[in-house]
RNA sequence: GCACCCAUAGCUCAGCUGGAUAGAGCGCCACCCUCCGAAGGUGGAGGCCUCAGGUUCGAAUCCUGAUGGGUGCGCCA
C-alpha cells in the first residue's frame, strides 16, 4: 500500500465528481496531479497541486478550484482537514486512523511491506560488475558489484522481472596475456625459471593455476610452441579466474543470474548478423575518421575502416567496428552482445560502468537504439571511483596481487554488510570515501550501525517484553489495539513508515538504489529520536505497565524494523539482532 | 579542441517525473545527563544552491552560455 497514492486517488474521484456536477469541465488531464508530502509539517500531512494544474485548463482560479476540492475531499473520512494555502495548494491532514492502519498492513506484510507492481513484470537486463577474467577482482568493481545487486533487488522489489548477468570479456588479447602469464607459472610448477616478461601479470594468484596446468599436462606442455598449448591454457585459465571472480562475489553476497561470454560471440555469426542488421539499415560504411583535435597521437594516420554510423542515433562522431587488418574491434563483439540482450526479449537494459567508461556510452546507446529499433530504452549508470583510507591516511595493501587493493581484501577487513551498506550511502556518479576505521566505529555517525542499532533495540524491546510477560508475537501486535498510538511523536514515526512504500517507488523508477539508504538512516533516527524521548517522557516507553498499551507500542517498533529489514534486503544486508 | 559527469552550510553530502520559509551528519556555540532506555540528549548560529540569461503561476531541479574540478577521445578491452 502506499498511501499517497491512495491519497492521490480520492484527490481525482474527487476531481471526477466535480466535473460530473459541472464545477469543472470534462477533458481534463489529471496526469500532473500531484500528492506529495510537504517540506514543512506545518504544511500537514499531504499536498496536492491539483488546482494550480488544473486552473488554466479548467478556466478557473487555483484557488477557485482548491476551495471546491477541500469542500469534497472533506466528506472522506480519512481526510480530517483540507485547507487552501500559498497559490493555491490544499494541504490535506489525515486522520490518526489512516496511520495507524500502517502498522497492521508492515505486520501483515513483513518483508513484503512496501513491494509495489509499477514495474508491470517487464523484463529488464542489468549487466553489472563484467571484469576481465585475467585476475582477482579489485576495489574498484566492488561498488559496481553492489550497485548493481541492490538495484536488482530494488527493481525486483518493485515489480520488474530481474536478470542480473555478468559478461565475461574471454574474447580480446587479454586473455592471451592470461595465458602466457599462466605458462610461465606453469614451468615454475615444473621446476623452471619463470619469465614474467614486461606486459604479463605478475600477480602470485597465478601460481596455484601453474600447479593445476601440471596435474593436468605433467611436462608435455613444455617445449612445446604457443600456437600449440596457447587455445587450451587460456580455456584453462579464464575458467579458473571465473571461478575465482565467482568466489569473491560470493563473498561479497553478489549473485548473478546469467554470465555470458564474449568469446561464445566468435564463430557463431551473432557478430556477423548484428552487423549485417546495422548494414541493412544503412549504419554500416567505409570511412576514414578525422583525427581528434587537440590530442593527435603520435602515430596517427588516415586509415579506412568500417564504421558504425552511430551519429544517426545521437553519438558525436561514428566509430569503427572494424580494424583496418580486418578483425573486430571490440566495439562490435559488444553490439553483438547488446542485440543478443534485445533478442531475448528484454524490454529495457540497464548497464553499469566503471565512470572511465563514459566515453562509452553514447554509442552504445546508439548501437541499442539502432538494433531495438528506438523501443528498448539502455540506461548506463556510472560508477565513480573509490578511495580507501585508513583513519584518514591513504589505504595500501594487497596480500594477493601486490599492486592493487582487491575485492577480497575489502570484504576481509570490512565485512560484506558494512560494505555494501557504505558503497551505497553515495549517489552512482559522485565519488566515495572508504575509511575502514570510520565504517567499523560503533558510533552514531556510523550509518552502518546507527541503523543496525536501531534494529537491535527494538528486538531488545521484544526481549523483555517476553521477560514482563507481554505477549509479543507479530500476531498478538496485529491485534492489538492501534488507535492507542496517539502522540504526536509516535504518528511521526508512522508517517515516516508511510513513505517506504513511495520511496520505493521513486528509487525504482531512477535506478538509484542509494535512496533506500538514505531513507534507512531517516527511518532509524525517527525510531532514536522516540526512544530518547522516553527517557523523559516515560509514556513514550515502548514497555509500559497497562499490556494492551505496551502492545500497541511495540506493535510500532516491530512495524519500523519491518521496513528496515525490508529495506536492509534490498540493500542485501543482514539485519543484526543485537550489537556487541 | 570535443563529449560526458560533478559544483548546495566551514567540511562530507541528501534533495522526490519543477512546488511553499532549501535539509542531514560532522565541526562550532550554549545548556542538560553520568540514568545501563548503554555505545549520549536538547537547542542555536551558519546559505546569493558557482555565475549570467531563458522557459514557467512557481526553478537547487528543465534549457542556453560562462567559470572551476574530474573522466574519456581511431587499429586497448
Amino acid at each position: 500500500m502506499n498511501l499517497f497514492a491512495d491519497i492521490r486517488g480520492v484527490v481525482t474521484d474527487a476531481l471526477a465528481r466535480m466535473q460530473g456536477e459541472g464545477l469543472l469541465p470534462e477533458g481534463l488531464d489529471f496526469s500532473n496531479v500531484a500528492v506529495e508530502p510537504p517540506r514543512d509539517a506545518a504544511h500537514g500531512d499531504m499536498a496536492t497541486n491539483a488546482a494550480m494544474v488544473l486552473a488554466k485548463a479548467a478556466g478557473q482560479s487555483p484557488r477557485a478550484i482548491a476551495d471546491a476540492l477541500a469542500v469534497k475531499l472533506a466528506e472522506d473520512p480519512r481526510i480530517a482537514a483540507a485547507e487552501v494555502a500559498g497559490p493555491g495548494f490544499l494541504n490535506l491532514r489525515l486522520a490518526p486512523a489512516v496511520w495507524q492502519g500502517l502498522i497492521g498492513a508492515a505486520l501483515r506484510e513483513g518483508v513484503n511491506f512496501g513491494r509495489s507492481v509499477i514495474g508491470a513484470g517487464e523484463k529488464v537486463n542489468i549487466e553489472f560488475v563484467s571484469a576481465n577474467p585475467t585476475g582477482p577482482m579489485h576495489v574498484g568493481h566492488v561498488r559496481g558489484a553492489v550497485v548493481g545487486d541492490a538495484l536488482s533487488n530494488l527493481l525486483a522489489f518493485a515489480g520488474w522481472n530481474v536478470t542480473r548477468e555478468y559478461y565475461i570479456n574471454d574474447g580480446g588479447a587479454q586473455v592471451d596475456v592470461l595465458a602466457r602469464s599462466a605458462f610461465e607459472r606453469y614451468r615454475e610448477a615444473n621446476g623452471l625459471e619463470p619469465e614474467i616478461r614486461e606486459g604479463l601479470y605478475p600477480g602470485d594468484y597465478l601460481i596455484p593455476v601453474g600447479e593445476k596446468l601440471k596435474e593436468k599436462y605433467g611436462d608435455s606442455l613444455l617445449n612445446q610452441g604457443e600456437e600449440v598449448w596457447l587455445a587450451d591454457v587460456r580455456e584453462f585459465a579464464t575458467t579458473e579466474m571465473m571461478q575465482m571472480i565467482r568466489e569473491d562475489l560470493q563473498a561479497l553476497g553478489v549473485r548473478m543470474d546469467v554470465y555470458s561470454s564474449e568469446k561464445a560471440l566468435y564463430g557463431t555469426g551473432e557478430i556477423e548478423a548484428a552487423i549485417a542488421e546495422l548494414r541493412a539499415a544503412g549504419l554500416i560504411y567505409e570511412g576514414v575518421l578525422e583525427p581528434p583535435k587537440g590530442k593527435l597521437p603520435e602515430d596517427w594516420e588516415a586509415r579506412e575502416q568500417t564504421l558504425f554510423r552511430s551519429t544517426a542515433h545521437g553519438d558525436d562522431v561514428d566509430r569503427p567496428v572494424m580494424k583496418s587488418d580486418g578483425s573486430w574491434t571490440y566495439f562490435a563483439p559488444d553490439i553483438a552482445y547488446h542485440y543478443n540482450k534485445v533478442k531475448r526479449g528484454f524490454d529495457q537494459l540497464i548497464d553499469i560502468f566503471g565512470a572511465d567508461h563514459s566515453g562509452y556510452v553514447k554509442r552504445m546507446k546508439a548501437a541499442v537504439s539502432a538494433l531495438s529499433g528506438g523501443k528498448v530504452p539502455l540506461d548506463i549508470k556510472l560508477i565513480q571511483l573509490v578511495k580507501l583510507y585508513k583513519n584518514g591516511e591513504p589505504f595500501k595493501m594487497s596480500k594477493r596481487a601486490g599492486t592493487f587493493v582487491t575485492l577480497r581484501d575489502v570484504v576481509e577487513e570490512a565485512g560484506a554488510d558494512v560494505t555494501r551498506f557504505i558503497m551505497l550511502t553515495r549517489k552512482n556518479d559522485v565519488a566515495l570515501d572508504f575509511d575502514f576505521a570510520k565504517v567499523l566505529e560503533q558510533s552514531k555517525d556510523n550509518p552502518v550501525f546507527y541503523v543496525q542499532y536501531a534494529n537491535a533495540r527494538v528486538n531488545s524491546v521484544l526481549r523483555k517484553a517476553a521477560d514482563a510477560g507481554i505477549e509479543a508475537s507479530d500476531a498478538a501486535l496485529l491485534a492489538s489495539d492501534h488507535a492507542l498510538l496517539s502522540h504526536p511523536a509516535e504518528l511521526q514515526l508512522l508517517k515516516k513508515i508511510a513513505e517506504w512504500p513511495r520511496l520505493v517507488e521513486i528509487a525504482a523508477r531512477n535506478n538509484e538504489p542509494h535512496r533506500v539508504a538514505f531513507y534507512l538512516y531517516e527511518l532509524a533516527s525517527e525510531l532514536h529520536g522516540l526512544w530518547n524521548r522516553g527517557n523523559d517522557e516515560t509514556e513514550l516507553r515502548f514497555i509500559q505497565e497497562d499490556k494492551a498499551v505496551s502492545q500497541a507500542k511495540i506493535a510500532l517498533a516491530r512495524a519500523t524494523t519491518v521496513v528496515i529489514c525490508a529495506g536492509l534486503a534490498i540493500l542485501g544486508v543482514t539485519p543484526v539482532e543485537e550489537m556487541r
